[in-house]
DNA sequence: TCATTAATCGCAC
DNA sequence: GTGCGATTAATGA
């Protein structure tokens, strides 16, 4: 009755909601747009519509081309934002964490999504409408101001990766990636602390699963990475850095 | 455990 | 650098 009190709008489809059907009060997530900003509008239907959606590991929540309705926040998970390229082959284009929003480029005057996403493990999203989302960031300039510092952000990383893509060599793209990784989701036990496949980071450098099969045993026998299976743990990450800047083409982002 | 899936390597282009 | 196929390792039901 208190916290549970959601749902009813958007999901005809009824999904089992446990826990983290949470209200935004409640929520634990600091690093979450709407949570810092929360105060402002603590019984606005933005909060009281929202919906949870719980995704197994490999589920797809975003499909290209599927008509923009709302936008999706990670409470819990880890998720990968991609787009099929001409022969099949996918470039993702970002990854993302718990707190940080998906399908942001889609909102406003996009009609249709260009992109899809997919959970990287099991994980646990918060769906806002377009419209109470829109209604919010009307009353709410410190929301709508974070959430410009949030596309900002994006817009200057998405614009360096192009630089990345094009003009690095396939060693450099792949450090690259890995010191991206590393920066969003840190280690674990000297590993980083996500599971991709090898054919994900080609997806994520632009190249093949092959190269990065290589360039991997390569790192490896110059002791700059460890890899235990799906596991990657980087030794040095100074050192790794240092090769890409020595291209000055490394941008912290 | 066994069957499926992913990682790796070698080779041709 | 890329792409294919065979071999080997890892994963999960």
């Amino acid at each position: 009755m208190l916290h549970t009190a959601t749902v009813n709008t958007i999901t005809s489809s009824t999904r089992k909601r446990i826990s983290y059907d949470v209200s935004c009060m409640a929520c634990e997530n600091h690093n979450c747009l709407i949570k810092r900003n929360v105060g402002a509008f603590e019984n606005s239907k933005l909060t009281t519509e929202k919906n949870n959606l719980r995704c197994k590991k490999g589920q797809q929540f975003i499909m290209e081309g599927a008509p923009v309705n709302g936008l999706f926040f990670i409470l819990k998970g880890k998720v990968k934002v991609y787009r099929t390229g001409i022969n099949g082959r996918e470039q993702i284009v970002r990854f993302a964490r718990a707190g940080e929003i998906i399908g942001h480029r889609g909102f406003g005057t996009e009609e249709y999504y260009s992109i899809g996403a997919m959970a990287l493990e099991d994980s646990v999203l918060c769906y806002f409408s377009k419209d109470n989302l829109q209604e919010a960031l009307m009353d709410n300039p410190k929301l709508t101001y974070d959430l410009m510092l949030f596309y900002a952000n994006e817009l200057n990383r998405s614009e360096s990766k192009v630089k990345t893509i094009s003009q690095m060599t396939v060693r450099e793209r792949v450090i690259d990636t890995l010191l991206y990784i590393n920066r969003k989701f840190g280690e674990n036990k000297g590993f980083l602390d996500v599971s991709l496949s090898r054919r994900e980071y080609a997806e994520y450098a632009g190249t093949t699963e092959e190269q990065v099969i290589r360039v991997f045993s390569v790192l490896k026998k110059e002791n700059l990475i460890v890899a235990k299976g799906k596991k990657i743990g980087i030794v040095d990450v100074q050192r790794l850095k240092n090769e890409i800047s020595e291209h000055n083409f490394y941008l912290d982002s």
